[in-house]
DNA sequence: TCTGGGGTCCTAGGACCC
DNA sequence: TCTGGGGTCCTAGGACCC
């Protein structure tokens, strides 16, 4: 167990993550919006098969939130106002913030467009907090809320308790208080599955997980994912914060059809078109790829993955639309199909 | 709740080799 | 021979996250 250093000078990982970063982007360009439930996501057309990407506080009074149904959503607030997402902006505005980040004396890791966690050393990390949202603010404009923490585990909760627009401390001190009693999903790491195959065991809190017995959560998670799962539950974890530019294992590309397509030659004319993208961000990477993946969505909601390790890496778009079409033909196409997606995936270097 | 798009990591079974 | 045990690679799927 580690404790925080008690010097004069103290590390700490700080998580800052924009509040309703999306929303927030749209409404500083529409600000007539402000104050309005707006939805952001797919096309912005609430007919259409697309789901809500961010739901400004606003509209979350109604019940609605990320990775709702556009559709849903209308029946939930039927004033909303729908927008297109905008990925080129959302990424202009989160490059200024990491930008207004790395002006401040702290090492900066981009965890996506809306968070980062910051290396900190500071004698007061709250005052330091409000002097990142202040900085945040006066670049952007935008709102940020601050988890501290003394690892990133901790700093990524915390920030779920300081939102909107505050700031939250989760250390070794408070965990057991504050986090004990809540269910395992509040755990960065794991989701509603987890959750409910936990239950089965008879764990139902952080508690309860933390004190479980690693060999039973072995047996049934396997001998990675079952003692980690304690791990987190004991709230502890990594707290080295790197800015080591991120490298990608893979690259991909899906749709979803707003129709379902059934006719094969249109099925093979769109994972042609998909390769292609797919190899142009292969060939923008810089490295070949080492395998190739299809990913085909049946109607209703049936999703298979087929793919190959090619031959000898490449980089090569008609190969790689080849090896596509390749593994595309081992699928039974015969049934309507809802998305399909390729993608390619580089060798660990 | 008729369920996006882009990623990461782990698991488990089979193949294959020694 | 009818039996090993370990190691690694390949593949499909699951879970999670933003």
């Amino acid at each position: 167990m580690t404790t925080p250093p008690t010097a004069s000078f103290s590390d700490w990982v700080l998580h800052v993550d924009l509040d309703q970063f999306i929303a927030a982007v749209e409404i500083a360009r529409h600000p007539e919006l402000k104050g309005k439930p707006v939805v952001v996501g797919g096309q912005g057309d609430p007919t259409q098969r697309a789901v809500v990407a961010t739901a400004s506080y606003e509209a979350r009074e109604f019940g609605v939130h990320s990775g709702m149904p556009l559709r849903t959503a209308a029946k939930r607030c039927p004033e909303a106002v729908f927008l297109p997402s905008d990925p080129p902006a959302y990424e202009a505005v989160s490059e200024r913030v990491m930008a207004a980040l790395r002006e401040l004396p702290v090492v900066v890791e981009v965890m996506g467009w809306d968070e980062a966690f910051l290396g900190v050393s500071a004698d007061d990390p709250e005052s330091f907090a409000a002097e990142v949202q202040r900085a945040v603010r006066d670049e952007t404009g935008l709102s940020c809320s601050v988890g501290i923490g003394d690892n990133k585990a901790r700093a990524k909760i915390a920030t779920g308790f300081a939102k909107p627009a505050g700031i939250y401390r989760l250390t070794s001190e408070n965990w057991v208080p504050v986090m004990a009693h809540r269910p395992p999903d509040a755990l960065w790491g794991i989701g509603g599955r987890t959750t409910k195959k936990l239950a089965e065991l008879g764990i139902t809190t952080v508690g309860e997980l933390a004190a479980a017995d690693p060999e039973q959560l072995a047996a049934r998670f396997g001998p990675t994912m079952g003692p980690y799962f304690r791990i987190l539950a004991h709230g502890a974890g990594d707290r080295e914060v790197t800015a080591t530019p991120y490298v990608a294992r893979s690259r991909s590309r899906e749709t979803t059809f707003q129709e379902n397509l059934t006719d094969l030659a249109e099925i093979e004319r769109k994972v042609r078109e998909l390769a292609r993208r797919v190899a142009e961000d292969v060939l923008a990477e810089g490295r070949p790829a080492a395998r190739v993946g299809v990913k085909v969505r049946f109607a209703p909601f049936i999703t298979q993955t087929r793919s190959v390790t090619l031959e000898h890496r490449t980089s090569d778009a008609a190969e790689l639309e080849r090896a596509a079409l390749t593994v595309l033909n081992r699928f039974e196409l015969g049934r309507p199909v809802r998305l399909l997606g390729v993608r390619a995936d580089f060798d660990r270097a």
